[in-house]
DNA sequence: CAATGTATGTACTAGATAGTTAGTTATACT
DNA sequence: AGTATAACTAACTATCTAGTACATACATTG
């Protein structure tokens, strides 16, 4: 009796759910690529993963490249709305840096996947980034507020004036993405857990000070 | 004539040359791998680029898996024996901090191969430098001239003291390790590419500048 | 120079893998 | 109710790929 109702609203539950579908194929699909890279997942693994089949991923996605570039737009655009929650104009600037910072920082942290996909496209030298129109004129929230910061820093005489957003975004990023992207071998040659959560606090701390430090130095 | 002189004593030349047949498949083996990736590379690909046969890859190296963790071996020391060089024992601190972040930052530059089969392998979660002998005790000489460095400067007075060797390791390698690796999906985004030779020496100070004013702060 | 092990090449195989064919079932619309 | 279409399934296939069996040439050494 509780099986299937035609009529009923709501619960065409489980079965014809195009929307669940879809996304359940990307959620799986997203973490099998992460984890073993566009050439080390498998397609019948990831439709095994799903409650469909292969044949949806065909049907959805194209294929299994149209479904790895799915994957990097769904990720790449999940973490830009994150970011656009950015609400450092109205503080010093100093602190402004130090709360960019620190956001990067946890947010870096909390998404293992991404950083590792965004390691996984640089290896494939971000072909299928550029064959993205998504991905193409995605611009980066996070810049915008840091070029907002960094005028105002410059027009209060506090930060050094030969400094460009994207050089100090770059800053942030490499020490950021370093800390998740190369926690592996770092850890088997330095014997050291860059991720260890006793050490979190000190790292989190350390890039912000050296994002200013340099950043209010002479130049 | 000039054929195959059995007796000739150095040019058995082409045939059997088992050292020059092992060493051949591990430097093909070193681009195929960082290029596409342990999944992505192709065991006959790399005998094919070779002068002998996917037979030898199999005689000399076990597997794919075996040669792969001997291009990470080889990799490895050799990028060791190069770090082994830095000579900076007798230069005032602040200067010989300023020659190892540039000695890093050409280095990394100039090794791209080095730094993919790094990103490789942290997709991999280190798996197979964990399995490695050689690459588990590799102590990493930077390491030690940086903790000389690191001292003297702080019984000087001049640095922080609060710092800790490896943590210094880790804000250099991080940024040029980034801009080496993440130089594809940050151009793709930012339009700017880090490894543009006019904007070299910009990077190349602006690491010193870094490392430097966050070493000589107060703490 | 015989013999023994090292080095090398050719041809093959079993299994994996991306992608497809040919359909069936549910749902929305008229 | 009838029908068009979207959503879905199961089974199949061509090809690729890591690895191997087998045969053989070369070199070293007693």
């Amino acid at each position: 009796m509780a099986t299937q109702t035609p009529d009923s609203p709501v619960a065409a539950s489980a079965a014809r759910d195009p929307e669940r579908t879809r996304s359940e194929i990307l959620a799986v699909a997203t973490h099998e690529f992460a984890d073993k890279g566009f050439a080390g997942a498998r397609v019948d693994e990831i439709a095994a993963k799903t409650r469909t089949t292969k044949r949806m991923i065909y049907y959805y996605f194209g294929g299994k490249e149209g479904l790895y570039i799915s994957v990097l737009e769904q990720a790449y655009t999940g973490i830009r709305a994150l970011e656009q929650q950015v609400d450092v104009e109205h503080l010093d600037p100093a602190e402004a840096i130090r709360q960019l910072t620190a956001l990067t920082f946890d947010h870096h942290e909390s998404h293992p996947d991404f950083i590792r996909l965004v390691s996984i496209e640089n290896i494939h030298r971000a072909r299928h980034i550029a064959r993205s129109e998504i991905l193409a004129g995605l611009a980066n929230p996070a810049l915008d507020a840091l070029t907002r910061i960094l005028d105002r820093g410059r027009a209060a005489g506090r930060f050094r004036d030969d400094v460009d957003p994207i050089d100090v975004h770059m800053m942030i990023s490499a020490f950021c993405v370093f800390r998740t992207a190369n926690r592996y071998t770092f850890n088997a040659i330095f014997k050291r857990d860059m991720l260890d959560p006793a050490r979190r606090d000190h790292y989190r701390t350390m890039i912000g000070d050296l994002v200013l430090e340099y950043l209010t130095a002479s130049g």
